[in-house]
DNA sequence: TTGAAAGCGTTACCAT
DNA sequence: ATGGTAACGCTTTCAA
C-alpha cells in the first residue's frame, strides 16, 4: 500500500480537498461534524502530510539553516540552545551544518546544498566573504553571528575591545607578560576571533611601551600544549610571570603541562584567559567574558524579525567584554 | 523580479523544459550546440535549480538527518566527521539535530518536523524507545549508533565489556577502588552508556569478591566534580587507592579538584577512565578506548547501503573496546 | 536529438 | 460551510 494522500482522505470522508485541507491547517470555518469525519478517515489511513510537498506548495520550509566551522565546544552547545528556543516557539526548525573540516566547504558553495533549504541562515564564526569569496548564494535573511561584516546582519562580539581589556588588566598585574597566541589550522580559513583579540593586546601594550616578554604560538591540540609549555619553561622570565592566553581552553590546557615542568600557578605565575567558560569558572581562571547566551538570544531575535520583513536596515549589535577575576591572577596582589 | 525557473530558461533558450532539464542532469543525448545556448540563458537569468520542486518530485531529499542528544563534546565531533566523509562523498548531505535540552524533545515527535524530510535517519546515543516511546515518526531507513536496540540497524560500543575490562584492569593494580560514577542529568532520559559500563565494571568486581571502598556519584558538571573530589579526600582509604572515572572527562576534572585538596596523581591515587579521547591521551590517562572513527564509519556503510536497498537483513555492528595504559596508572608497579 | 504534457501533494482562489 | 481546479517547478514517459 502506498503512502496516503491528502486526496485519499479526501474521498474516505466524502469531502474536498479543500476541506481536509482547511482541517489540518485549522481553518476556523468547519462544521464540528465534518471536521470529525476528516479526522476519523485521517486516522484510519494513518495520513501524515507529506511536508516536502507543502514546502514546496508555500516556497517556504519553516527552517532556519546554522553554519558552524564545527561543533564539539561548549561555546557552540550555549550559543545555540539560546538561539534555538526562541525560533523553535516561533515554530520554526532549527538544522545544523558544521563544516567538520575545511575541505568540505566546497560542499557549501552549491546553491543546492541542502543547508540552503531554508527561510534563513545563520553563519557563525566564518567570515561569508572568506568562505564563499563572496556573498552566500542563498536570497533569504542571512545573519553572522561571533563575527562582523559591513553587508551583513550581524551579531557580535567585541573581540578587539576585549584584548584591550586584557591587556589593560595584565597591565595592571606589574608583572612581565607572557603571550601564549592561538594559531588556526593550518587548512583552515584564518579566524578573525583570534586576529583581533591578538590586534586589542598588543595595541593596548604598545600605547604603554610594553611588549610581551615571550610568545608562544600553539595550535588548538594537545600535543601543542606540551611543547608550548617546555617553551614557556625554558624562555620565561626570572621571576614570577603574567601567562596571557588567547582561549580558557589554551589556559587550563596549558596550566596542566606547565604543572608537569614544575611550574604552578599561583607560585610561579598567574594565569587569564578568554571567553568565560564553564571549564575556567571552575577552575578559578581570571578570564574575559563574552556573553555567550545573550548572543545567541539576539541571533535568534533578528533572525526572527527578518523573517517578519520588520528590518528596513541593517541590524549590527555588538557585545562588550566584561572581565571575571578569580584566583588564577592572585600573584598581582603579592608584587602590586 | 522574480526566481527564473527552467520554464524561463526553456524559453529564453528556445528549447523544451525536457531539453534543459536533461542539460542540468547531463543526460548524453544532447546536441552540443543546443547545450551551449541552456547555459547561456542559465548564466543570463542567474537561474539556480528549485531544489525542494526537485526533492518533491522525486520524492528523495537526498539527505541524511542525525540526531544527537547534544552537541559541544569531541565524542560528536569525530562521529560525525567520520561518518560525513562516505555519505557526502555519494552525494548526500547531512544535517544535524541536536536535541539541546530534553525539553525540546517533544518537537520530534511531529512526523511533519524538518528533521524528518530526509532519505535516512541517524540517532545517536538514544534509544528510540525511551526517545519516542515507540518507534520514530519516520518511514526511511534507520541507523542507531552508539546504542543498541534489537529492532534497528545499530552500530554499537560493548560498553558491558568495556566495563568489564577497566574492571579487569583494575583488579590488576591490587590497590583499593574508588568508584566515580556518572549520573544523568535530572531531567534527561537515562543515558543506556553509563549503565551499561556500571553493570560491567560491578559485576566484574563482584565475581572477585571486591566491591569499591567508595563509590561517588557526580552530575557532568563542574561544580559537581569539587564536590566529588572534597568526598573523596574526605572518605578515601588509607593508603593509595585507584580512581575508576566512568568518563575521561570525569576522571580529567576530578583530577584537577583533587589536587587542589591535596591528593597527587601517581603519589596518593591511580587514575583510570573510558572513552580513549585525545584529552586523556595528552594528559597521561589510562582509558579504555572506544574506536570512535571506526564506529562512524561503519555508520555511514551501513546507511548508505541501506539507502541502497542492499541490506536485506538488520545490521547489528558492536565495537570491543581495548585498553590503553599510561603514567596515570603507574602506581600499579609501585605496589603491584 | 528534441518536445508536449502528465503528474508529484499541497494550498488558494473563486465559486456555490 | 464546502468543493472544483489551477498552480507551484521539476522529471519522465511517450511520441515525433
Amino acid at each position: 500500500m502506498n503512502k496516503p494522500s491528502l486526496r485519499d482522505v479526501a474521498r474516505r470522508a466524502n469531502v474536498g480537498t479543500t476541506t481536509v485541507s482547511r482541517v489540518l491547517n485549522k481553518h476556523p470555518n468547519i462544521a464540528e461534524a465534518t471536521r470529525g469525519r476528516v479526522m476519523a478517515a485521517i486516522e484510519q489511513l494513518g495520513y501524515v502530510p507529506d511536508v516536502g510537498a507543502r514546502h514546496f506548495r508555500l516556497g517556504r520550509t519553516h527552517a532556519i539553516s546554522a553554519l558552524l566551522p564545527m561543533i564539539g565546544t561548549p561555546f557552540y552547545e550555549t550559543l545555540l540552545t539560546a538561539l534555538h528556543d526562541p525560533v523553535a516557539s516561533k515554530d520554526y526548525d532549527l538544522a545544523l551544518f558544521p563544516l567538520l573540516g575545511s575541505q568540505r566547504v566546497r560542499r557549501y558553495r552549491d546553491p543546492g546544498a541542502l543547508v540552503y533549504r531554508a527561510d534563513a541562515l545563520v553563519i557563525v564564526s566564518q567570515d561569508p566573504d572568506e568562505l564563499y569569496g563572496g556573498p552566500p548564494p542563498f536570497r533569504g535573511p542571512t545573519v553572522l553571528v561571533d563575527v562582523h561584516h559591513p553587508g551583513y546582519h550581524s551579531v557580535s562580539f567585541d573581540n578587539v575591545g576585549a584584548g584591550r581589556l586584557a591587556a589593560e588588566y595584565a597591565l595592571s598585574c606589574h608583572l612581565p607578560i607572557v603571550f601564549l597566541d592561538g594559531q588556526d589550522l593550518p587548512d583552515a580559513p584564518g579566524s578573525p576571533v583570534f586576529a583581533a583579540r591578538r590586534s586589542g593586546i598588543l595595541q593596548t601594550l604598545g600605547r604603554h611601551g610594553i611588549r610581551p616578554v615571550l610568545t608562544v604560538s600553539v595550535l588548538p591540540e594537545q600535543e601543542g600544549l606540551r611543547n608550548a609549555a617546555r617553551d614557556i619553561a625554558a624562555q620565561r622570565p626570572a621571576g614570577p610571570f603574567l601567562l596571557l592566553a588567547m582561549t580558557d581552553d589554551l589556559a587550563l590546557g596549558v596550566r596542566q603541562h606547565l604543572h608537569d615542568v614544575n611550574l604552578h600557578l599561583g607560585e610561579d605565575y598567574s594565569l587569564l584567559g578568554f571567553d568565560g567558560s564553564a571549564a575556567a569558572a571552575a577552575a578559578g581562571l581570571s578570564t574575559v567574558v563574552q556573553p555567550v547566551r545573550a548572543m545567541g538570544e539576539a541571533a535568534a531575535e533578528v533572525l526572527l524579525g527578518a523573517l517578519n520583513g520588520e528590518l528596513n536596515t541593517l541590524v549590527q549589535r555588538q557585545f562588550s567584554p566584561t572581565l571575571r577575576e578569580a584566583q588564577s591572577t592572585a600573584l598581582r596582589m603579592t608584587t602590586a
